[in-house]
DNA sequence: CGGCTTTGACCTGCGC
DNA sequence: GCGCAGGTCAAAGCCG
């Protein structure tokens, strides 16, 4: 079993088992989805826009919105007061996934700012931000102690723009080692392209609660679902991406851990 | 030279 | 109040 330690919420939500409905293409889909279901009724319209509201993304965190008239040579030293509001509405949600790779592409620009040493773990919890301006999404990323093999990423917020990489298509590096070697990968929103999606029935959409308080989501389609038990296909079992090394390490099928945060 | 990583310092929250 | 741990910043250095 894995803990999450801090990562695991007080207030984790079943998925939405509407399997017909339920047709994510991307994570930050089924993320979507975990907004959906997870977000409280909206508070009255105020200095947040619509947008901001419906990405579930507070106005530019550690922006000089939040610190007012700071000194930007000081703002890092006065933090906002209201950081347990904006802990309160940053959507996160973490998986696990098996790889040797300790940074996934996600086929978004990350830019790592700083790293830190996690108690209890012999390995660093490394802090990425999105580089796209504005875009306030920020990634967690850090080997378990109890399995090295296996990373845990953790997204807060939710990107507001497509995928970087996207418009220059094969001619960038990363699309072409990620995407292209590795099909569904996690290549978050993006709408070109061609992987698709095969939403289980209700009843594989299972919730696996493991130590009794972390649901885990059966949530990627036939693809992952080939990778487990299931005997694959030497013909349809060609994808090696990414995805393909997400584990379920208390399960004994392979499926993706998602833990909604909040 | 621009973008990125590294790294030490600083800040904040929380438990005792 | 104090100490610890997590999270963030930015200067310095690296790299293509």
């Amino acid at each position: 079993m894995y803990i999450m330690k801090d990562e695991i919420p007080s207030c984790m939500l079943e998925f939405p088992m509407d399997s017909s409905s339920f047709k994510p293409s991307t994570l930050f889909d089924l993320f979507d989805l975990f907004s959906a279901a997870t977000t409280p009724p909206p508070p009255p319209p105020s200095s947040s826009s619509s947008s901001d509201r419906l990405l579930n993304i507070p106005s530019t965190p550690n922006s000089s919105s939040d610190t007012g008239d700071l000194d930007p040579f000081n703002k890092h030293k006065l933090k906002p007061k209201n950081k347990n509001i904006k802990r309160a509405t940053q959507p996160r949600f973490a998986f696990m996934t098996k790889t040797e790779m300790d940074h996934l592409d996600d086929g978004y620009r990350w830019r790592k700012y700083g790293q830190k040493a996690v108690k209890n773990s012999p390995y660093p919890r490394s802090y990425y931000r999105c580089t796209t301006a504005g875009c306030g999404v920020k990634k967690r990323v850090e080997r378990s102690s109890h399995d090295p093999s296996v990373v845990v990423t953790t997204y807060e917020g939710q990107h507001n723009h497509q995928s970087p990489i996207l418009p220059r298509g094969s001619l960038s590096p990363s699309i072409s080692t990620s995407a292209a070697l590795h099909p569904p990968s996690l290549l978050f929103q993006h709408q070109q392209y061609t992987y698709t999606y095969t939403p289980p029935p209700p009843p594989p959409m299972e919730v696996v609660r493991c130590g009794g308080f972390e649901p885990m989501f059966h949530c990627f389609g036939q693809e992952r679902r080939r990778i487990g038990g299931s005997s694959p296909s030497s013909a349809s079992f060609k994808d090696h991406g990414l995805l393909q090394d997400m584990i379920v390490p208390s399960s004994s099928s392979s499926s993706l851990h998602i833990l909604k945060e909040e």
